[in-house]
Formats: C-alpha cells, sequence, structure tokens
DNA sequence: GCCCTTGATTAGAGCGCTTCAACACTTTAT
DNA sequence: ATAAAGTGTTGAAGCGCTCTAATCAAGGGC
C-alpha cells in the first residue's frame, strides 16, 4: 500500500479511500491510484483490513457433513445469500463428528466471524449456549427442541413432525398399517421426525403397532436394522426412514434380500435430495426448501447484526413427493 | 490479551508464549496466564495472529462444484491432510462458473492463503498462470493438458486417458463396436476422457465408429443427447458419459423411453461416487482415489512451501468397477 | 566476592490496513 | 473584504497480536 501510495504520489490514506470506492476523492486521483495499484499487482490484505476495521463480513457455516447432497445444497443457499449482501462465507465441515464440530466452531470464533450458521449440528444445548454468547448464530435444518430456551440461537427449520405425519398419513391411505420407522440416531432432526410419526400413527389408530427402530444418517446404517427386521415375523409393509441416504441403504439391502419394492414393501426417506429422483430410485420422499433454508438462515443472521436480539424461529413447510416406492400393500 | 496480562500480572508477551506454547515459560506463570484467560474466556483473534506472524496456516481450496459428490470426497481428503498438518482450510465454492471461480481465487489470494487447491477447476491456463505467480497452486482431478508450462502449479490427477481407455476394453471385450462417448463439454477433465475413449477405439480398431457427443457434469446435460441419439437409426449399443452424474442422467432418461440397460444399451460413468454403487442403479465407472487425491494436493503444497520450486505432477491409477449397467451387446 | 552463563520475563517495534481529527484550499454567503 | 461552509487530502493513532533484543534474577566457577 505504501509503494502504491508513492507511485501515485499521495498519502496511504489516500489509497485506502481509494481501494473502499470512497466517493470523496477525486477523480483525477482516483485514476492515479488506481493505476499504480494495477501497475504494481497490489492486493488489499484481508487479514488486515478486518483488523483495521473490527468487523470481517465473513459468516462461518458449520456443517454435519459435505457428502450428503442435502447439506451441500443449504450451503449454497447461504452462500448465494452471503454474496448478495456482500459477505463472505467460510464453510469448515464437521464430517458427522461433534467433537470435530466443537473444534470448527472455535476455529470459526477465532476467525472473528460475525455470524455461524450451524447446518444440521450434533451439538447440543449447552454447546450452543456456550457459543451463543460469543457470536450470533442460526440452526439450520435441525432441530433441537428447545433451542429457544438459548436467546442468542435462531433456527430454520423445515417441521420434520408435519414431514413425519404426511408420511405417514401417505402410506396409510395406501391401507399400510404395519409401518416401521427407523430413525436417525442421535441426529438433531431426528427426535421431531420421530415424534410425527408417532402421532401420526396414533392419529390413524395405530398407536399400538408404532414400531420405531434406531438407525443413522447413511447409506451403512441401514443394514444392520434390515437384516433385523427381515429376521423378524410380522414384517412391515412400509418403512419410513430418517433421510433419503439411509432409505437408499435400505433400498440396497432389501434389493439384496430379494425383497422387492413397492410391491413387497413401501419405502420413504426424507430430504428430497437429488438421488431420491433418480428414476431407477424413484423414491418417495419429503422435500425441504433447501435454498430457501440456507438464504433465511443468512437473512437471520444479518438481522441479528442490525441489532435483533429477541430469537426467531423459522418453520417451512414440508411436501410429500410421491414417486414410486409407495404403494398399497401386498394382499 | 492485555487484560488477560494484567490478570495474570504478567506481561503481555508472556502471554503470547503461553498461548503459542512456549517451552520456556515457568509452570507456575503458564498456570496463571491460562487459568486468567479462560476466567475471561480469552481468544486468540486469528486475524491479529495471522498479520503478526506474516502467515495463516490457511490452505485455500477451490471447488468446481459441491453438490458433487466426487469433488466433496476430494475436498475431505484435503482437509484431512491439513489438519494433521496444523493447516486450515477455507473452502469456497465456484458452482460451475468460471467467472466466479476467478472471484473466489481473488477472495482466497486476499485472504493471504499460503496455498491454493483448485479441485476440478474450470480456470484456463492464463488465469492459471497468473494465480500461480502469487501463490503455489496445485490442481486436483482436473486436468488442463500441459498446465505445467507454468512452473508454479502442480497437478494431481488420476490417468483419465487411461481409466477411459479401460472402459472401451470392457466395452469391446464384451462385444461391444457401436460404443458412443458423451464428454463433459467444457470441463478441465473432459479432453483427457475424450482422447482416451478415442485413442481406445482406435486400438480396437473401431476408429471409425467413434463417436462423440457433447454432453456436461450433471444429469440434466444428459437429456438432450439421449433424445437425440434415441432419434437416430444405428443406436449404440454402449455409452460411456464423463461422470456418474451424466451417467445417472442418462439411466433416467434411456428409462423414460423404455430402453433397458443392460438389455438394450450398456452404460459407464466415471468416478465412482456413491450414487454408482447404489444397487439399484449398479452402475459399472472408474473409480478415482479421491482421498488420497486430497492428500496428495497437500503434500504438494507443503512441498512447495518448504522449498521446492519445479512442479510436480502425480497421476494415479484409474480402476474399472464394473457393476451392473454393462453386459454383452443385444443379439 | 566477582564475573559469566543460563533461563525467564518484558518493552517495544512492527504486521497492513482504517479512520478521525486536522489541515489546506475553494467556494459561497454576507 | 471577511467569515462560514464545503472539498479533498493527510498525519498519526490504533486494531490484537508476535518476536527480537534487552533486562533481570539466580546460580556456578574461580
Amino acid at each position: 500500500m505504501e509503494d502504491v501510495a508513492e507511485r501515485a504520489d499521495v498519502s496511504r490514506a489516500l489509497v485506502s479511500l481509494v481501494i473502499n470506492g470512497s466517493p470523496k476523492v477525486s477523480e483525477q486521483k482516483r485514476r492515479r491510484v488506481l493505476e499504480a495499484a494495477r501497475a504494481l499487482g497490489y492486493r488489499p490484505n484481508l487479514m488486515a483490513r478486518s483488523l483495521a476495521q473490527q468487523r470481517t463480513r465473513i459468516i462461518g457455516v458449520l456443517v454435519n457433513d459435505l457428502r450428503n447432497p442435502f447439506f451441500a445444497e443449504v450451503v449454497e443457499g447461504v452462500e448465494t445469500a452471503a454474496e448478495s449482501d456482500e459477505f463472505g462465507i467460510v464453510v469448515l465441515n464437521g464430517r458427522r463428528d461433534r467433537v470435530r464440530e466443537l473444534a470448527a466452531v472455535e476455529t470459526l470464533v477465532q476467525l472473528q466471524v460475525e455470524g455461524l450458521a450451524l447446518v444440521g449440528t450434533q451439538l447440543d444445548r449447552d454447546d450452543l449456549a456456550e457459543v451463543a454468547d460469543i457470536v450470533p448464530a442460526v440452526m439450520v435444518a435441525s432441530d433441537l427442541v428447545g433451542s429457544l430456551d438459548h436467546p442468542g440461537v435462531d433456527a430454520i427449520v423445515t417441521d420434520g413432525r408435519r414431514g413425519a405425519e404426511l408420511v405417514v398419513e401417505h402410506l396409510t391411505a395406501l391401507g399400510h398399517e404395519r409401518i416401521l420407522h427407523i430413525d436417525g440416531a442421535g441426529n438433531a432432526s431426528a427426535a421431531e421426525r420421530r415424534q410425527g410419526y408417532l402421532r401420526g400413527m396414533e392419529a390413524a389408530g395405530l398407536g399400538d403397532r408404532a414400531d420405531v427402530r434406531t438407525g443413522g444418517d447413511d447409506e451403512a446404517a441401514a443394514f444392520a436394522v434390515i437384516d433385523e427386521i427381515l429376521a423378524e415375523p410380522d414384517a412391515p409393509t412400509a418403512i419410513f426412514a430418517f433421510n433419503d441416504l439411509l432409505a437408499a441403504g435400505v433400498l440396497d439391502r432389501l434389493d439384496d434380500a430379494g425383497v422387492s419394492v413397492p410391491a413387497d414393501v413401501s419405502l420413504v426417506g426424507f430430504d428430497n435430495t437429488f438421488i431420491a429422483a433418480l428414476h431407477h430410485l424413484a423414491l418417495t420422499t419429503v422435500n425441504q426448501p433447501r435454498l430457501t433454508m440456507g438464504e433465511m438462515a443468512v437473512a437471520a443472521l444479518l438481522e441479528r447484526l442490525n441489532g435483533r436480539d429477541e430469537p426467531v424461529r423459522h418453520t417451512l413447510d414440508p411436501e410429500l413427493v410421491v414417486r414410486g416406492t409407495t404403494g398399497p400393500p401386498p394382499a
């Protein structure tokens, strides 16, 4: 910067003004400075700038698992919105590990991010409370029931309970009664969907037939459960899996076992990721408006930065997407 | 920091030493400082530290498209390796747009990253030359033929030519002669695979039957091409798609048209992403060692930082993974 | 008892930038 | 003509940290 100033024969202060597009610079000097900057290949040092400005214009994004296309798309929503508000984002990947998530949050905080978007986070309430004391945070697509306990955390979620109810309604309408749910284990959205499932079963008068098994959030998690189920008498005629990835695993395993879908068993996922749309899977699932969720997360964060201090929670509507893996139960 | 120093009744300098784990601090003071830091919730400011240290220990990662699970896994490799070398990474998403990639590189440079991993980048040679003058860069999983022109750019690639040859060999061994390639259009790995395909056809004595169509790198890109092909006489008996995503699109469209795979047409993808492994797709494809690639990228960058200044290029071996979408041509 | 070494601690400059108050110079109002 | 107001520019302080060189205290050897 010094060099640029010298070459343009002005002060460092003026260079700064030009670089930041201040209106109170004469056209003549502006040109001289820009010219010098280009000639010298000058690039402002973001670190120094942030330090001096006492703000970074960076939003930290912590993602549960980048390999899950669902989360990747939420991140794209965050990215788009941040971009249009002239914020940068830094994405860190928790890779399904809570401890790693904690470390990532620490890094982001030290990076002085101005807001934190926690996408599908596994952090628990205490973790969140700690985080929220330091920096505004918004949970996206994960729902710690009662996250509102802490006034520093906003939430953008799809109504998982309602989504699960839609699934059960769809299946019962088709005539299913033995409907099993393979849940998301410790995943942050698991509880809601489980509840929705149970309520749906209740509402359909099938409360006593409700059956929840512990699953997980990827394909592999399905294998053991399916093996177990198939070994039992009275196998379910329909399976509602925690998410699309898990459902894909279920589909694979059923396939291995020679069980055909939906003739023998109906199957439903959750998230409506692109894999559900592949014709060869044609998975019936529940859509979440990912991009919108990402965008709303940024909006919530910006509101915080503009002074809002009551927590906010946006619950979006899920939508059942019926494809080819559901049908009437076998006769 | 000031506050911590005061509370522990030592100088700021000593606090710095403690935080950075210097060995030359008495156990007594170290404890006092740590205690004070905890009590005050002190967190070092990474920006300030980087500024003072004149290094950031950050590797910038520019990804072509985060939604493509292939790239997401390469990034995980980068992440793992960076982590174990005590580097942080900042991931930016180009979202398939060269201009956005350029902007992202600029951001990363201003962030003062110490190295740049370009995962599946679309940047052209001139762009790269410019980048490489500023910061060590390594291309991963994309192959600008002749990237070695510029001594500042390393490359970690899977041998796309060989991979494509493997595909053709597999298909010809099955008896196919009318093998069509839907390429990756402008994608940086497209040229190599195209060449491999052509060479493979040549080697099989089918040089005059080689047929390359312009595709792309996602499912949607397949639709128009397939419609076109099906309308032509002499439809191919095998299709080699640029990558798994594209292949999935091909599969969908063939399905729509009532063409069955592999009975009527055999299909091969590339990348061996998890979707290829789903039983319902069971896509024959070519594996690339993603994690290894990411890790090698970091290794190359670190070597640069340690003084190496000749460019390096690692070419990994592709591996054919035969699944259910390939079989003998129809009688 | 003095000098030297060793080890622990600190003062202070500096990293690259922003920004505030002050300044010099015009223009306008009186 | 003079004061007031406006423009464009700059000097210098400060953002939170690191790190070198200097300082200080405590032994050890003679």
